[in-house]
DNA sequence: CGGCCTTATCACAACAATATCACAATACAG
DNA sequence: CTGTATTGTGATATTGTTGTGATAAGGCCG
């Protein structure tokens, strides 16, 4: 579940707004102040901070940026209408989006969660990496040492199994069933073991080794693990 | 530069939104409806898009769709005031922000910048160069060994999509929704291929190779790699 | 240590993916 | 409207991949 934090001096304001995204399915935590949500924002892993920009002790916007600092979430500020000015300052300051009050319950959503998948696309990854080898399984992209490693098909889908399965072993006859057999078609065992060697001979070196041979079971992946 | 895409039917905001852009230095081309404004940003590197919400020839929020999925570049949405529908609209399909008419010059430059200094992250270079081949994406200009190099439109538009990727694959599918018709068109997968040709022919000498093709994926540029 | 089984390596052939070349269709400038 | 450059298409050649067979190397157990 993903945490908000208002920081909202006006305090009924404040209980609206948390009340309001706790229906919405947020974990919602609240400050009046920016000093006390500087605190909650060290403590807690916020996802995203919504934020009046006229402060009583120093202005949203400083608090703005020193959160930037210690963390970069989105935040969204909250501003009177036709302050033009306000949005500027908010906008150099890093904030993400700004909202003029006043706004409907669901459209604040509807913002919030589109700055939350913004914010989500330059954070998600699936990878793989230890310190020599990274396989990027969105792109599948693989490199060793920083340079790229081209894979064919068959050699990236049978590391990706094996990465799935990361200290386990994985007997032939399963490695056979998902990778070849999807349709009744059999193929020599022996082709996984000749795939095998491939794959061994592209992505390892004296020192990283990540297949391991497990004698009359299979294979199993030991990355990061020995 | 800056390359601005203004998307609105009416003539004469269309043309003052052109005139504000360009005397705050960017470069624009602008469209009265869906159909050419798509044109356009296929064939240009367009950096931003203005757009308004209702246009003649299907609506902007598909307009918005279709271009996030060629490439996602920041897409502006200018709306009526309290069309809160539309609002949440603009954000499903992907919008990066929105402004209310009526808005200010020095408003929407502001809002602007905001909204291209939060996709900078992602901004790729502006001239690519290795000891052999330069390449200058303000000018389009490139040149092999010192000399001037002429690419067709085609060849340009997808020797950057592979250089903007250095080092990643690009699967076939990608490059063919991204440099030719996302939607229902078809094109053959074939002329990539050429294209591909075309391209190596032109700036690939024996000692330097660029474009490497991944065998049943894709291909990837190899710049200064290897 | 020596037989027996499992796994590894190498070379090759069949096949599928990609490259190349020539030409036709299209866009485009004058 | 005409000539030219660009881009897509088709036929054919080339290359990369992958399963298979033969052979070598390695582990297990007496």
């Amino acid at each position: 579940m993903k945490k908000i934090l208002v920081v909202e001096d006006d305090k009924s304001l404040n209980d609206g707004l948390v009340y309001d995204m706790q229906e919405e399915g947020y974990e919602v935590y609240s400050a009046l102040a920016a000093s006390p949500a500087l605190k909650i924002f060290r403590t807690q892993e916020i996802d995203l901070v919504l934020m009046d920009g006229n402060l009583p002790d120093g202005d949203g916007y400083t608090l703005c940026r020193q959160m930037k600092q210690i963390r970069d979430i989105p935040v969204v500020f909250l501003t009177a209408r036709d302050m033009e000015l306000d949005e500027m300052r908010g906008f150099d300051c890093g904030a993400d989006d700004y909202i003029t009050k006043p706004f409907s319950t669901v459209l604040l959503h509807k913002r919030i969660q589109a700055v939350l998948k913004r914010a989500g696309r330059n954070t998600k990854q699936n990878v793989y990496s230890d310190g020599y080898l990274t396989v990027d399984f969105d792109t599948s992209n693989v490199t060793a040492a920083g340079k790229p490693l081209i894979l064919t098909p068959t050699e990236y889908r049978l590391m990706k199994l094996l990465i799935d399965n990361n200290g386990k072993v994985l007997t032939r006859q399963m490695i056979l069933d998902r990778l070849w057999d999807a349709n009744g078609n059999y193929v020599d065992e022996h082709a996984l073991t000749v795939n095998i060697g491939r794959l061994r001979g592209k992505l390892e070196t004296d020192e990283n080794k990540y297949i391991k041979t497990v004698y009359g079971m299979g294979y199993m992946w030991i990355g990061g693990l020995l």
